[in-house]
DNA sequence: GAGCACTGC
């Protein structure tokens, strides 16, 4: 590998400025300020490692006084931010205009200050109303309202506050919401035209997340309809923001200037074949050339992650002792991780030596590591892709983008001029897309379509989509709500899809935990239905630990063993909560018994939190709960009950099960495809079911199934009669 | 026969 030494030096400065077109009405920024450590701590999009609550219990003896005068401290360095500096013309723009567009760069105080100048603007008129700003995350949520009440001199839940879910600071006095866009789907979901806000802002719209998205078009909707007053921002931190503008009838595009430093880009002469080879000779030439700094390398996925941590953990030491060069000590970074070695990474090194993450996209976006002075990019990511026709997602590999290949190369920028490493050509990166491909364009859109059909709408291909999935994607997802009950046959919302809707669910779940409080199991479902909603809840093991913990699970559930996985997740639910929950030391036992079965602690804690929201939720939704759905079961080995609690699953799950071939393989009802048990599952070593059931259907190397189950035939025949019986009830019904 | 990127209610 050979960096390319004729390197030019990316500059976001000059290409924004290129692109400004009529309709963008440009700030000359003439005052970059050098960013002094002590000025800018806090993260301006709100991105902070997901491992440290900012929150400090602090807030909670202040007084009134040392808020104020914290604020009027804060207000110094609020004014040295760039977006602050133009903050009269901004506002003129936001007060004359029903949609703004505003594209601030990384550092220009966006999130936290235009908020706060609406929020003074709505005070000096004495308007009503309140402003709710959306974030895609949660942790952006929380650490920007912290922030904001900061600077506003309050605390969470006065004035400023947010809300998540699980977690809402917001009281009545609150007139500043920082809020997920999951949140205000919701909002939309129960209160049509959101009358409590004046003002809606839409946060990192860049992302395109399906919800952004969605939100995108109610607004639109909600703007063109019964809310012609409502006053919109959407910021966004990269240059997509024609395609905003032209969505909103040509609204206005602000463009202010970020703080961030220069990134040095170096490509590759020659492509490579071998992406984890190239990365570690790219770091070990890095660590044998550059300054001290820390190495942030972007790679797709755990496989190759932990290839480059092997690997780079066996040369490291050799590596030093050949040259003096610091020592290279390499860590894992993606979602999957047990949130411990998760931390690890955050943690400054100290000494002659280099931390280098080898890291998914996690990040890109999610998580901000501080130290790092130097990217290597391998040009890749993993992405998941819906297929409509065959009901399955696909795990594909596939180049990025060249607004993330910006976004990697960022990081390295964050303090100080860094370097980035392209390990492909720079001919190559031309050719690469300039923004990925939304979300929404290769999603399942099941559930995005009952929430439209939740909300009235009736033509959904004509809907205001701010991007439409397409004619195919919608009519499947219609198709797919039709056989889950949740519309008639002329297509009109059932009601049975407005609990649907209401649940915080995907569709199908939500349709199994309606049969199950039809049927009566109610208590046990949602327990499984619970632990199916946390992701990562089992972990992987380690393969050398990997037999060992597989024999212990085992071990602990006997029905699990033969009817599969969501059995088995009862039954470790049963103990956690049952068994392990009733000593002095309930915590401690709890946390102990999660590593022994390398299960996620903080993933069962969230497993206890679902399971409190959904129950709540059942008990208003469905009026016919009975007294004993009241109460929590444990499940035990009772045949019968497990075969009533495995049926409420085939009402949601019909389309994916797969039948046991003579040779031991499975093909699926739906399509005849071979399918295989994934190796996480109880069932890989199993080999005598007559049927399979499983709750996720993904193409890697291969058709995986994922959370599967044992069926016996005879029901499948039993679930499809009971569902045709559904769909001929529902049309008389609507006679 | 051997393995899934990220986020949200």
């Amino acid at each position: 590998m050979a960096a390319n030494s004729n390197s030019r030096v990316a500059s976001n400065h000059t290409s924004k400025k290129q692109k400004v077109r009529r309709n963008i009405h440009p700030f000359t920024n003439n005052t970059r300020i050098k960013r002094a450590s002590k000025i800018v701590k806090f993260n301006d999009s709100g991105e902070g490692d997901h491992v440290s609550d900012q929150r400090s219990n602090k807030e909670n003896v202040v007084t009134y006084k040392s808020l104020k005068s914290r604020a009027s401290d804060l207000l110094k360095m609020r004014e040295t931010l760039p977006v602050y500096q133009h903050k009269r013309e901004i506002m003129s723009y936001i007060e004359s205009n029903p949609v703004t567009v505003l594209i601030g760069e990384t550092g220009s105080g966006k999130s936290t200050q235009i908020p706060q100048f609406v929020l003074e603007k709505l005070y000096d008129t004495k308007k009503h109303g309140s402003i709710a700003v959306t974030q895609p995350r949660r942790v952006a949520a929380i650490n920007l309202a912290t922030r904001v009440a900061q600077e506003h001199g309050c605390k969470l839940g006065e004035q400023v506050g947010y809300s998540v879910r699980f977690d809402n600071t917001t009281t009545t006095r609150t007139r500043l919401k920082y809020l997920t866009d999951g949140m205000l789907l919701r909002e939309l979901m129960m209160n049509n035209d959101l009358r409590e806000y004046s003002v809606i802002v839409i946060d990192e719209a860049h992302e395109r997340t399906v919800l952004t998205d969605l939100i995108l078009g109610f607004l639109k909707s909600l703007i063109q309809g019964p809310r012609p007053d409502l006053r919109i921002i959407v910021m966004s931190a990269t240059l997509q923001a024609e395609k905003f503008s032209e969505f909103f009838n040509n609204a206005p595009i602000l463009f202010v200037e970020g703080r961030k430093f220069d990134v040095k880009q170096y490509y590759l002469k020659a492509p490579t074949d071998d992406i984890v080879d190239a990365v570690i000779r790219c770091c070990i030439q890095i660590n044998q050339g550059e300054e001290l700094g820390d190495i942030l390398c972007f790679l797709p996925g755990q496989e190759e992650i932990d290839k480059a941590v092997t690997i780079m953990e066996k040369i490291a030491k050799y590596v030093s002792d050949e040259a003096p060069v610091p020592l290279i000590v390499p860590y894992p970074l993606y979602a999957a991780l047990p949130p411990v070695q998760q931390s690890l990474v955050f943690a400054p090194i100290k000494g002659f030596k280099r931390k280098v993450v080898f890291s998914t996209n996690i990040a890109e976006t999610s998580v901000t590591i501080s130290g790092v002075k130097f990217v290597v990019d391998s040009g890749l990511r993993k992405v998941k892709v819906w297929r409509h026709q065959l009901g399955l997602a696909t795990l594909l590999t596939v180049p990025i983008s060249q607004a993330s290949a910006m976004q990697r190369s960022g990081r390295a920028g964050r303090e100080s001029e860094g370097k980035s490493f392209r390990l492909y050509c720079e001919s190559d990166y031309v050719k690469l897309p300039k923004q990925s491909e939304p979300e929404i364009a290769r999603s399942d859109v099941t559930s995005p379509v009952l929430m439209l059909k939740r909300y009235g709408v009736d033509d959904l291909l004509n809907w205001t989509w701010f991007e439409n999935p397409g004619k195919e994607a919608i009519v499947m997802g219609l198709q797919e709500l039709y056989e889950l009950g949740a519309l008639d046959t002329r297509g009109k919302i059932t009601k049975r899809g407005q609990q649907m809707a209401l649940l915080p669910l995907q569709p199908h779940l939500s349709s199994v935990l309606i049969k199950a409080s039809e049927v009566g199991c109610l208590s046990q479902v949602i327990d499984i239905v619970s632990c199916l909603s946390v992701e990562n809840l089992l972990l992987n093991p380690s393969p050398e630990e990997r037999d060992e913990v597989n024999e212990r699970r085992l071990s602990l559930c006997n029905a699990g063993k033969r009817y599969g996985d969501l059995i088995m997740l009862k039954e470790l639910f049963d103990i956690y909560f049952y068994e392990l929950g009733k000593s002095q030391d309930a915590s401690s036992e709890r946390n102990d018994w999660c590593k022994g079965l390398c299960i996620s602690i903080r993933g069962f804690k969230n497993v206890i939190r679902v399971r409190d929201q959904l129950r709540v939720y059942c008990k208003r939704l469905f009026s016919s709960i009975s007294e004993e759905d009241e109460e929590s079961k444990k499940i035990g080995e009772d045949g019968e009950l497990i075969s009533k609690i495995l049926k409420c699953f085939l009402t949601g799950f019909i389309k994916n099960t797969a039948i046991g071939m003579p040779d031991r393989s499975y093909r699926t009802v739906s399509t005849g495809e071979p399918i295989s048990i994934h190796p996480s599952s109880m069932l890989f070593m199993n080999k005598s079911c007559p049927g399979i059931m499983y709750t996720e259907y993904v193409f890697t190397t291969k058709g995986y199934a994922r959370n599967v189950s044992r069926i016996e035939l005879s029901w499948l025949q039993e679930v499809v009669t009971n569902a045709a019986a559904v769909a001929k009830q529902k049309v008389s019904d609507s006679k």
